[in-house]
DNA sequence: TTGTACGCGTTATCAG
DNA sequence: CTGATAACGCGTACAA
């Protein structure tokens, strides 16, 4: 038994003899090793598992792709879980990442901050790290000082603030904001960003033109509904989200407004569906994959000197042609 | 340590008393039960697989939800393994899930149909039935009579055919047909469905007007350039993919070429981009998710009665904005 | 270089 | 109903 173990995993040196007789065994009996054994007496190749509202969502997806590529590449299995927005899956899932001795388990996705999410986000964090399991957050509101948790992030407010800019230098005046729904970090940093280009340009914020709604294509159908009824002189939209955006553009485009002359639109998320639409989507890239990657990284290596346990990656825009100069009116 | 796992598992009776300390001593200290050692025991809660190549293509992340979703509601984790298109890899992917001793390894995406594809995929049926595991190819080449897999494919020819079909009845004669790279079966099954509605409309078939290529944006760019430079004639496009729509309609575009009304377009796969393109795009739907869905519940009740190991799912046209009537020359 | 014996954490079995 | 004990399959000290 031993020395199968030994040619199974090369750990120590075995006769050539030896091993040709363990491998014809090996190849005669179809013995596989049984990776739940492996991982009870020890040596264990851990997953790495993340944890997502919903894997079709294309953000979502370029995070698990990244995540999967850099396990991957470190030898580790990749876990998806989806809880389909609901917190009691979420628990379950990470329950049962836990009880898998999970190496990492990344949540990704935007989350609500609240009291009741930071004490059940901790109580996560520390039940994972009693079994050795490393939590990530990833483009998550962080958790306070103290508490075992890695934490990816980006830049939202700086890509909301290169977004409206980009309008602003275009000459518009009367911009539309929707930047997601309240309490959301993500949405907060997308408000501000927009303010504060307002404030750089010197254009003064109107509670109006702010529009709350979610990051969804109905929510952006929604919106256009109400700027054409309501908003005759806004002409151009920031949106918190691309799907945002596209539902937007097509309830407009409906309604005979010409894109982008009539209407400019900057996106955020920069989906591969924002370079196929026409007019093409500009909008703010995000490095999903890149966070994906970050985190895989993060909660892995964390046992050497410099142990980062936080990260903002930065954001960018992607001009494309979505905007135009403001047309009189 | 009897006790325990029966308060644990809930699998016999414990008295109050005795289940109260139990619990107790649990919550104390933070006791959780190792899964790796669960399953080595016997009673195992195997996960499902699915091996794909990228999580990102809409079409893959639709089998993915959908496995995902039918493996959950069975109480099962889902293991998700990207090949990247390398076979290399997919072998290290299925080896993988034998030794975690996966309930169901799901094999998604074309192939394309060899000797050396038959082979090997006998192959992997085998020794993963070996360990009680079972194969699923979805929208894969089925393997002969007797090898212990499951097949859950698509109607890819009736879809087609519905397609040109489709463009025929609206009064379109040169139709170019973009089916995909020789030798995989979906891309055959549907160029044969192009040529099954020519004949039916009594139009002949012009082996001029097919173009090989892939599934991706750049081969429908690609096609789009040698349209616009050598079918001056032709007044509709069948493409493979929606990918490849996509792109044909970028370039189309760009060239000024009016849409739909001087080119009408249909695509493949009914990604969600192609409700979101200007003109939405008419396209044949697949049922991925139900794919995903069909492929776990075949692997996971293959012990019943009528067990089924081969299902067809029907796919239908969805019409929407991209086919007009052609346009006098 | 090889074989023996133990422990990993759980469940099933059997005796109480 | 409860407790002790034997698997499950592997890696690994330790002894040979």
């Amino acid at each position: 038994m031993a020395t199968v173990s030994r040619v199974m995993t090369g750990s120590q040196p075995v006769s050539a003899d030896r091993r040709a007789r363990v491998l014809r065994a090996v190849d005669d009996l179809d013995y596989v090793v049984n990776s739940h054994a492996r991982s009870l007496s020890g040596t264990a190749i851990e997953m790495v598992a993340i944890v997502l509202e919903d894997i079709t969502g294309p953000s979502f997806a370029a995070v698990a792709r990244g995540v999967e590529q850099e396990a991957a590449a470190r030898g580790r299995l990749s876990l998806i879980c989806a809880t389909h927005g609901d917190p009691e899956q979420e628990l379950r899932m990470v329950d049962l990442m836990h009880r898998q001795h999970a190496a990492a388990v990344i949540l990704v996705g935007a989350a609500q901050d609240s009291e009741y999410y930071r004490v059940r986000t901790a109580r996560y964090a520390r039940s994972l790290d009693s079994v050795g399991s490393r939590l990530v957050l990833c483009g998550r509101p962080p958790l306070e000082e103290g508490i075992p948790a890695t934490v990816v992030e980006y830049d939202n407010e700086n890509g909301a603030f290169a977004a409206v800019s980009h309008l602003l230098s275009a000459g518009h005046r009367k911009i539309l904001a929707l930047p997601g729904a309240e309490h959301y970090s993500t949405a907060e940093g997308r408000l501000a960003g927009y303010r504060r280009a307002l404030e750089a340009h010197g254009v003064g914020f109107d509670p109006k033109l702010v529009i709350r709604g979610d990051y969804t294509r109905a929510s952006g159908e929604q919106a256009a509904r109400r700027l054409l009824a309501e908003h005759p002189e806004v002409t151009a939209v920031f949106a918190g989200s691309d799907e945002v955006a596209l539902g937007l553009m097509d309830v407009a485009r409906e309604a005979g407004t010409s894109l982008p002359d009539r209407l400019s639109i900057v996106g955020y998320d920069d989906v591969p569906a924002a370079g196929a639409v026409f007019p093409k989507l500009t909008t703010v890239h995000v490095p999903y994959e890149q966070m994906g990657r970050t985190a895989v990284r993060l909660a892995l290596e964390r046992f050497g000197a410099g142990a980062e346990d936080r990260v903002v990656l930065g954001t960018h825009l992607k001009v494309r042609a979505s905007v135009a100069a403001p047309h009189a009116l």
